[in-house]
DNA sequence: GCACGAATTCATCGCACGTTGAAAAACTTG
DNA sequence: CAAGTTTTTCAACGTGCGATGAATTCGTGC
């Protein structure tokens, strides 16, 4: 069905011609397919096809399928910065959570979700995302969004619930699919969702 | 540390004495096992070493592992009627929110959330458990809650969201573990997260 | 009480996985 | 340009998987 090798022709052996970067490759193509199928279900084989190149260069260059792993996931794709400053100084302090849902769901929806779907089956299936994932958020994300919702009372875990409502509803949306939410459009969903996410950042959590 | 049914001997052939109901045995042990490890991660041999019977019977009985899981997911443990009935009709309308937070909580908090991480990893893993999920909350939970929350106002999305919202809180806690929300008490919880559950369930989301 | 069918175990098959070591081709150094 | 190093493919191994068919035991109808 769906194959990643690229051409059909049977490989010459020995070492390539130009600079060609089989490392990288194999980095690129493991973050797209554990994304896809998760640590398990990903296999050693699928992944050097996808990059174009022999199963046992992943033994060579990464001392297997961990390393490979461990090195692929560590990869953050998105940058911080510029997001979280985006959603926390792009306009008035009382409109963090409409532009929070407006974006999220503007990133997501048009690439039909699977990709949530993805990231949230590599979190669930092996710990080590989750570790990644948590360490990310508590040592990058957290201290940004901190700082930018400007309150005292407790921002940790204003930061922390309004991710739970994010994850949540991306769940919903994108995994579980429950209906209507899952077909709702964005104004249904900013006006249902944005005041709740609010409330956790700028009111009171008491 | 758990172990289902299990002695040394060496089984004798042909047929059991007595009324053991082999097919009853693996499908609870198949339950266990499928959400502990996800479909993939889910060995026929395990199931059927748990269920204290050859690993022929999964063939034989279900006609194969996929035969299987199908019936053993689609065997829900709750009883809604009792769950929803309590939620619901359990006290004060305006205090469902604080219900459903002390209940979920009450549920999952004592097993330490890894049965929680457990669920989320058959959702995210196997679409077909996604499926079962959706049947199941469409056809069974979500009426009752449009009945119990008593609410002209688009009571399907309400409930769709109100889940939302317990999805994501079960997430952060149990399985990504962001803190503070991870380590919070349940009055902690219940005052920043009940409030929003009421919201979406009797609220105004317009 | 004997024959037949259903239930269960065992031995084994074929397959796909991750990994390994050797052979081959391309760079690098003198 | 020859020797040495690095990179790459290939063939194969051991393992564990789901599945299969024969052998064995129990229950049941006649």
């Amino acid at each position: 069905m769906n194959e990643g090798t690229q051409q059909a022709e049977p490989k010459r052996r020995g070492r390539r011609a130009g600079g060609e970067d089989t490392k990288a490759a194999l980095l690129a193509a493991a973050r797209e397919v554990f994304m896809q199928r998760g640590y398990e279900g990903a296999t050693v084989r699928s992944i050097a096809a996808r990059a174009g190149v022999d199963a046992a260069m992943v033994n060579h260059w990464f001392g297997g399928k961990e390393g490979l792993f461990a090195k692929a996931v560590l990869q953050v794709p998105i940058d911080p910065n510029t997001l979280v400053v985006h959603l926390l100084e792009g306009g008035p302090r009382d409109e963090i959570g409409e532009r929070i849902v407006r974006t999220f769901l503007g990133v997501w929806d048009p690439i039909g979700g699977g990709q949530f779907a993805a990231l949230m089956r590599s979190v669930t299936a092996h710990d080590q995302v989750a570790d990644v994932l948590r360490d990310f958020f508590v040592h990058t994300l957290l201290k940004k969004v901190v700082a930018g919702i400007g309150t005292e009372d407790r921002p940790e875990l204003r930061a922390t619930l309004a991710a739970s409502q994010i994850f949540g509803m991306g769940m919903v949306r994108y995994v579980v699919r429950f209906e209507p939410l899952a077909s709702a459009d964005v104004e249904t969903m900013v006006k249902a969702v944005a005041p709740n996410l609010q409330r956790y950042l700028t009111g009171d959590i008491s």
